[in-house]
DNA sequence: AAATTAGTTCAATTTAGATTGAACCGCGTA
DNA sequence: TACGCGGTTCAATCTAAATTGAACTAATTT
């Protein structure tokens, strides 16, 4: 048996006993999660859930989670719920106790079809409707040089061919990563 | 002339005089930007400078940002500086007095590979150093079964592969808006 | 060379949004 | 129908990051 550094005797009562080893690659891998996140403008406690459930060979259920990261019943909970709704984990109902458990979804076309459906597409949504208003905002004004019109209603042009185009690197990055 | 809500008289000492309709464009301009922003994390401050020098058809100054803006002189410097290293602004200097002048650069080319190189690139070099650190904390895992030994090594295969093909999409990217 | 202008820097403050925790819900069991 | 288990909700709190503003430099004008 290889040597560890707690003893049993000297354990925190609720804290399942489990060797040092594995507890600094778990954080190693949750860290590399939340570094990558920051790209992303997820929060920390999205990120370090979806890196403790990665980082277990065993899907991990509700309680795990909560204990292996020390966060509040809140946070697994609003976190396990951003991550089901981007399709970045799935639920794994296990015959031992009636606790859903959790596995990582390692498909990489999963992961950014869903970020991109439930965090870039709706910002695309609503930019279209900004955009039309802009374009109204730019009819309105009666003021300035035929030149300054010119001007706006060229920019205002720019913003739409960037839109169009945002949108449609869209399907290619989903195509991509298929 | 069209109808002017403000008078001469009414106005703040330190505000040239702009037309509303024009003020109201270029408040609707710099919204869509800071909505823009959330997407790709950038502060408010940054998105709202870029968006009012894309409103207007001149080159505008330090201090007519500052004052369109109404943001603290520390504000606009750090904001400039941001746009500038992302190239998404460029220097004009005029002739007339010896402030620079600001125009917005209006290759989406440029706006994409600046945030690229500025923003993204700095995590894949980070998680490139973080991703061999990772290896040699599986490796001195000495527990467990090897069942969850050879688990865990997919588990990082997949996190390299990750790691290429994201790298991988990069020039992609810079390619389809080029 | 003093004063003025144009902009930078960075410690202090503010604010947005992430996190907590206590009250709550629904379901199965005693 | 009461009780414990597994989880959700959301107002209150906390924290990290954005913003300010005052002191500063560097260049220009008087």
């Amino acid at each position: 048996m290889p040597d560890c550094s707690l003893t049993l005797a000297s354990a925190p009562s609720s804290a399942t006993q489990r060797m040092a080893d594995v507890v600094a690659f778990e954080q190693a891998v949750v860290e590399f999660f939340v570094d990558a996140a920051e790209v992303f403008g997820l929060p920390k406690s999205v990120a370090s859930i979806y890196g403790i459930v990665f980082a277990s060979p065993e899907p991990l259920s509700f309680a795990e989670i909560e204990e292996r990261l020390d966060f509040s019943k809140g946070s697994v909970s609003q976190g396990l719920k951003v991550l089901r709704e981007m399709g970045a984990i799935r639920e794994v109902s296990s015959a031992k106790d009636r606790a859903e458990r959790f596995t990582p979804d390692l498909e990489l076309r999963a992961l950014v079809t869903g970020f991109l459906r439930t965090k870039v597409q709706p910002h695309f949504s609503a930019g279209a409707v900004r955009l039309s208003a802009l374009k109204a905002y730019a009819k309105a004004i009666h003021d300035g040089t035929p030149e300054q019109k010119k001007a706006r209603d060229a920019r205002l042009d720019k913003l739409g061919t960037w839109h169009r185009r945002g949108q449609a690197v869209i399907p290619l990055l989903t195509k991509f990563f298929g």
